[in-house]
DNA sequence: ATCATATATGAACATATGCTCAGATATTCA
DNA sequence: TGAATATCTGAGCATATGTTCATATATGAT
């Protein structure tokens, strides 16, 4: 394996200085389509919020609604709301109304599961 | 269940309004501590974001290093180790030298679980 | 119908984020 | 030692993000 940058002549043209190029083919060739990477990494931004992390981490005990959450959270009903359309357009979590009171909840168990391994993480 | 607001007057004088107090009450009771939140929201932000989102999947295939990691994504060697040193700080990835050149890899099994649960959830 | 309640939405603004660029470190080799 | 290579770091800047505020929509009660 070779310890220094080689030069490589991309087929568009482009060069790049690499190490292991063979590395990076295969990288390249295992990586996942672009549109499945944009939502991939929206799921988590979406996660990676202290506000909506604690939305979430609330669902986990039951459905609310989001007044509830603003309580909760200390913040306006305006900001939960907008923070749970996020949530929502990512299928987190999902809504069901009875009367003016909108219901949130985990949409499904992925939710739940991506909390217990990040919380595992974190606490190694 | 009341299917109206409540004011409600805590301990610290604040007024607020809500549905079910008592699902908030039990929210309050059940969070974990703030800073466990912060690193934990953190962990997920980190990972919410294309090109690091990127350079962990890519690491899914084995160790690379810096130089690699940029010619894989494209972007520029600091960008790149610009991210790396978040995604190191988050411990979601470890560093080990050879000479002069750095080798990056997945710093536990964690990782891997989060990246195929996203994935599961996002083809769901 | 009209009004009150619960939630949603769009604009605006302050802060956070990601990249680039210039320069600093660290390691190897002559 | 000094030059070359690989990576890191801090500042700066353009864009993205999170909240507030004002207002809109939807449902229920009178």
């Amino acid at each position: 394996m070779s310890q220094r940058k080689n030069t490589i002549l991309k087929e568009d043209g482009c060069q790049i200085h690499v190490v292991h190029f063979n590395r990076v083919k295969r990288a390249w060739k295992e990586s996942i389509p672009e549109k499945d990477l944009e939502r991939l990494s929206l799921t988590y931004k979406v996660m990676g919020n202290n506000t909506r992390l604690k939305m979430v981490m609330a669902l986990e005990g039951g459905e609310m609604c989001v007044c509830d959450l603003a309580a909760f959270t200390g913040l306006s009903d305006s900001a939960v709301s907008h923070q749970l359309r996020r949530l929502k357009d990512l299928d987190l979590v999902k809504q069901r109304r009875d009367g003016q009171i909108l219901y949130y909840s985990l949409n499904d168990d992925h939710v739940a599961e991506l909390l217990k391994i990040g919380l595992d993480h974190v606490r190694e």
